[in-house]
DNA sequence: CATGAATGAGAATTCATTCAT
DNA sequence: AATGAATGAATTCTCATTCAT
């Protein structure tokens, strides 16, 4: 339990608890600092402003999500194989810092181009990362279907984030371990199968031992 | 150009291009009256306070919604027909009114029940239509593949209002009708694919004509 | 019932029982106008704005207390029983008109000169009728001992309406016809007494018998 | 002059003569900040709001008024001279502090029960003296009577303030010390006269005298 | 380093009144 | 005579930030 070492850590767990339930404008700092414990002043001295705490949360976001990128793209494994690790990868940080994701991801950024600037970059890299895949393992070449298709890949796997959370109290499905199992399945099958669709190229499992020809 | 004619349908146009853009705690009622070239009181006058703006933003949403789907249901049609017409439909509407989709999907509820509720119940209903499809077209009926699936469809349909908007001025892709004839038949593709690969059925179009030649 | 036949008779009966309630400052004409099922913009029709209200309110009231007044001055009674007959008949009217007399007398005239200097007008009149039966009837002629015992008069007939509200329900005391009967007899008591007490003059109904010599 | 030194007390001197003049409601908080001299913020910073301003002057004069009972009833003392003390207590209070008393007794609590809830615990527990003199010092104990000659009492002693204050530029009575005395005076003859009378026993300075048995 | 009082701009809402119909 | 939409000023309260201690 880090809240009582570090202040400011403290005040990243609840912003991002708090602004992934009520939106960035609809948090006040004054709400921040009482939920954290801290004296107000502590908000601008250790973040600089309110914006700030914004920012630190999308950095904090991206570089987990590169953490995992870099460890998938390091080993060098089939296309198929590598999506479907990123895919886990990313459901299983989803799982475990939803609200961080949800903030990174959701949050707009207000106006401010430093935010959105970086925010823009960090997209722009992991969406190279899909683009790459789709090229060298999908004979996807036309820009125009990769954005399409990138934008579909993460949207599916933040679907459940997304368009979810509203209704979880309506289902008593529950969210464990064993269900983001299912999930990261599912998912994995739709994007596959689907951008396969898109190539005319039934079923990517047959595809393997058929080795038809999908030339690069 | 109703803006001079309605007051009322003017500040909601101005509101729903707002608050796509900063979202709905960021904008304030003074900046929206400014824009709208009314009185600020008129904005409690006609919708009784900020959150009845949200509130009508998002009534208006879903009762376009329901048209489109009531329209599709109306005419008996095959599952995977009925599918792509609810997705072309969809994206026809998001490619017309992409603000007004933005801010009733995404906005938090901001912790007014009245306003959660009212979204649950329209998403519900909504999703209703697509687990029918999934059990009667589909051959699936676990109830969490339901909605993972059904999440997955929605997300899918949006994703590139939902994450393609920031990365607009970085392509020189442009957004016309053409694009979104292409979006919808990927989205399409992709949604059915990826389901019948789900139930590790290959190439929908060739199981019901069982022949070659599938050409898209 | 003449609440449907006269709107202005209504929209100052509403007032009246609101103002009594909350507060000159603290009711709106909104509030008026919609207890009173009139349109807003029929108060400053008929009063010339809010303010009119009151004055209106007030005139009603002095007009009211002046009449009590005309007929027990015009017939030639002995100071004591005309006394008496005042306090009846104002302890008559507070009962039957409670909120009219709580709004016309306590209500601060906010700064209106124009209200002020009526209600000062107003009240001075009938404080002269005061002044005089201590100057006829019980020898009393210093003028500060006039106002003084001119403001216990009337704060003694008043006093179970300024404090007795607050603490109604705490009692089961019934506010009936016995109840106020009691309360005039026990207030004219107390005043009478009381007058004679200053001129040390023992007992008021021996006082009759006796004839005595009470000099100031 | 603290008006430099406690801000807080600063907001509640200028609030208090603001409101006992023109009424809560009909007083601004950006009215009370500008003559305070104090940034706006300051009132809800301090009291939590503009009701917390009234809450404070109640209390505030309560508390007064407790500790001058206090000090009365520790000494034993016959009733008479109680409540000879306690007239001029209260009347002393009245003269120093005016405005505090006019505010905390006759301002509406504006529906807000937990105000109107003090305040009727004050006034009952105050109202509580009064009965025990007239039971004791009187032999009056029915119920009925005490309510209405303990509100009797209240407004005799706060006669003054209640009318006087619209007449004041009327007259070339000064309000000085020995106007007090002989308000005092005359209010305490009034009432101890008054309540006597009610008993129907004459002159309560001779019947201290002859030392009688007044039953009621 | 940390505090919390103080700031002034800005938030949403409600006000009494007016005016075209 | 009567309506109700429209106005703009005024309402209370909260905002993120700063600064002296």
């Amino acid at each position: 339990m880090p809240n009582k070492k570090d202040p400011k850590q403290n005040i990243l767990d609840t912003s991002i608890a708090l602004i992934a339930k009520k939106g960035f404008s609809a948090v006040g700092v004054r709400e921040i600092a009482k939920k954290s414990k801290v004296n107000i002043s502590m908000i601008s001295y250790y973040f600089g402003g309110k914006t700030g705490i914004l920012k630190a949360i999308i950095e904090t976001y991206f570089t987990l999500v590169g953490d995992i990128l870099k460890d998938i793209i390091d080993v060098d494994l089939p296309a198929e194989t590598e999506l479907k690790k990123v895919i886990t990868g990313l459901v299983k940080l989803i799982n475990e810092k939803e609200n961080l994701c949800r903030v990174a991801l959701l949050e707009m950024p207000l106006d401010v181009p430093e935010i959105a600037n970086y925010k823009l970059e960090m997209v722009k890299r992991n969406m190279r990362f899909v683009g790459k895949k789709l090229e060298d393992g999908f004979n996807i070449s036309d820009k125009t279907k990769h954005v399409i298709i990138g934008h579909a890949f993460i949207s599916l796997v933040y679907s459940n984030f997304i368009f979810g959370k509203l209704r979880r109290k309506e289902f008593n499905i529950i969210f464990d371990d064993k269900f983001f199992e299912t999930y990261t399945d599912i998912i994995t099958t739709i994007f596959l199968h689907g951008v396969y669709g898109i190539n005319d190229v039934c079923c990517p499992d047959k595809r393997n031992q058929k080795n038809k020809n999908n030339k690069k």
